[in-house]
DNA sequence: AACGGTTAGCAAACCGGTTTAGCGGAAGGT
DNA sequence: ACCTTCCGCTAAACCGGTTTGCTAACCGTT
């Protein structure tokens, strides 16, 4: 029978079978030249042969490096994977990644504790996605003195950042609304991940519903405060926060979404509740994720780089890795725009004055 | 001036300034019940205010374990994240990791090195996903002695794996096609990541097409070479490969696509070159990923559990990092079935038979 | 023969933690 | 008063590599 578990073989297995040191072995991988040639060779040999692979943690502890890049997001992985703008975003945050021959280790809460998915994150650096300062934690993973890139997060000067600007993209999502003449909205819009005390709009989520009220104000629509639904940022989420409205008795002419993703579930509910889109109902949503013109109708969305976010974060966090002495922080600020499809369209006539229907 | 890049705080360092040993300052955070319990809080107190936190590196050393699992695609991480399927897997995947607080690190080539890759890959397991024969590194990743789970991969006895009867999905979905009255078809495949030498379909592609092939000669249909088109498994893949058989002179009343994604491309190559699907042009896809059923028309499909698969690859690859004696290789075949919707239909009445047009 | 300059390779220190073995002193038992 | 046990803590070894500083041997000069 064979040994149980045969122990992985150390760098001394090596020296002791090739009767050389430590040292000579360590050389004949990293610097061959300081070997003679035969040594060197006979030394990887024998290394081959015994299938020696050196230990990439205690490589990591030496150098000092990781050659890892942490994706930082405040919600967990099983979430965040289920919303196609993070999928996009990990395209342009790995291109940028595999071109500099670094791994990508996603870092989401542990046991609950964000704080403590960073302490235990073995990375040179972070892009931090959707960090707003509702989450107390911010703070704590700042100063854990890592690099670290802000995406679509709150402002700090002191940090690298990409984000786009989401008023202005919002604003042009409602004024094209309001051209088509429409004046009762329902805003949709992302939950925080934190589900205590009334939602505070501080993230994207604030700069969007400011876009929306800045445009709906501008054309003496006033939007109550029971007009903006949150969910979770995913279809279903979208299906939900809509059904919802529709059981509470709102009827609007036009839905403002905050993603994507959410629009495509309102798409489903209303599909579900009979209204037909656009004719009954406009539908606009954000991201301009990929299957936003796939779906049915396809989506009048406001486009934002995606892809290109993830890869400006990613090269801002390898330049602040590089140059590791004094830090140069840079603020990109992406461009959207409007992309009208199937979606949205004329407000339908108002209805003679009768009560709702029940 | 400040110090130019204060060196991170040591366990050393918070030793010194509480006047105790190392092993005193680590016992405070490990194991507090070895310590007076002033000790252990003056200890943690100093800590804190000297902003010490463990080198993680250096922990995942001598604990020899990292707590992190891998995900190990053959392919570049951009370009399967591209790929709904990835997204859903991974959905699964994170969910069980999550649960057992692990975290993720996805392992992809390394300037185009899968072995380099793992080498280097910090982790006490992989999940390897679409790793067929046909890649030359497969043996080097499975002798890296680590734990190791095999999705829709070439099957190995002695590691664990999850799939789906592939063939008998692929046949279910050409039956049904059959079933409907079509006679002239096209396969549309993901090819191989390594673009040498004739395409080996040794894969889930191999499987697939062999279900196809199966259904279609229990029907008396030939499926000669030329109507098996591969491109890259994406929308636009899929797009690609119609438009060239089309180029090609290929008119088929039904399409069986390996893929959802490659199925979504195809309906928008048939949408732009005046098609309608169900009428003129049936499609098919594979997998039932979440948008497939929101595309136009709704794609038909066989569904599989994609998330589940991620889940239980992952709780089997746990499952064998806890017991690391001897391993108790386990293999787990999910269900497919198939799913019809609005894109799959009666096949067109047989044209006159004039010669095609050109 | 003595000298300076290379070259090939080694021992030991180091990265930053954890863990084992053990030690001094106080408490408890007789 | 002495032995034992327990408590609280420490020194040193260890995890598995890399790197520094040094030495011994060899080479060609003068």
């Amino acid at each position: 029978m064979v040994q149980q578990r045969n122990r992985r073989t150390r760098i001394a297995d090596v020296a002791r079978e090739a009767g050389v040191s430590k040292t000579a072995v360590s050389f004949a991988f990293n610097s061959p030249e300081r070997l003679s040639s035969d040594t060197a060779s006979r030394i990887r040999e024998v290394a081959s042969s015994l299938g020696y692979r050196p230990h990439p943690v205690a490589r990591m502890l030496t150098q000092r490096q990781t050659r890892t890049l942490g994706v930082l997001t405040p919600q967990a992985l099983s979430v965040v994977f289920a919303n196609p703008f993070f999928s996009t975003f990990s395209q342009g945050v790995a291109l940028a990644a595999e071109e500099a021959a670094y791994s990508l280790l996603f870092v989401s809460p542990v046991l609950g504790s964000l704080e403590l998915a960073v302490d235990r994150a073995t990375v040179d650096g972070l892009v931090a996605v959707g960090l707003s300062e509702e989450h107390p934690e911010v703070e704590q993973v700042r100063q854990a003195d890592l690099p670290i890139v802000m995406v679509d997060s709150s402002p700090f000067p002191e940090h690298s950042s990409v984000d786009v600007d989401d008023e202005k993209g919002a604003r042009a999502a409602a004024e094209h609304l309001v051209g088509l003449g429409h004046r009762d909205f329902l805003v949709v819009g992302a939950e925080p991940p934190t589900p205590g005390s009334r939602v505070s709009f501080d993230g994207i989520v604030g700069r969007r519903l400011a876009g929306y009220r800045a445009a709906l104000a501008a054309a003496g629509i006033d939007l109550p405060d029971e007009c903006v639904v949150v969910g979770p940022a995913t279809v279903e989420g979208g299906t939900e926060c809509f059904a919802r409205a529709w059981e509470d008795g709102l009827r609007p002419t036009a839905v403002l979404a905050m993603s994507d993703a959410m629009a495509i579930g309102v798409l489903a509910a209303a599909h579900r509740l009979g209204l037909r889109v656009p004719e009954d109902l406009s539908v606009v949503g954000f991201d301009d994720i990929d299957v936003a013109r796939l779906v049915n109708p396809p989506l009048t969305t406001v486009h934002q780089p995606v892809r290109r976010k993830g890869e400006e974060a990613c090269r801002l966090l390898l330049a602040a890795i590089e140059r590791h002495d004094e830090p140069r922080p840079e603020h990109r600020r992406l461009d959207t725009r409007l992309i009208v499809r199937g979606s949205s369209g004329r407000a339908p006539q108002p209805r003679q004055e009768v009560a709702a229907e029940e």
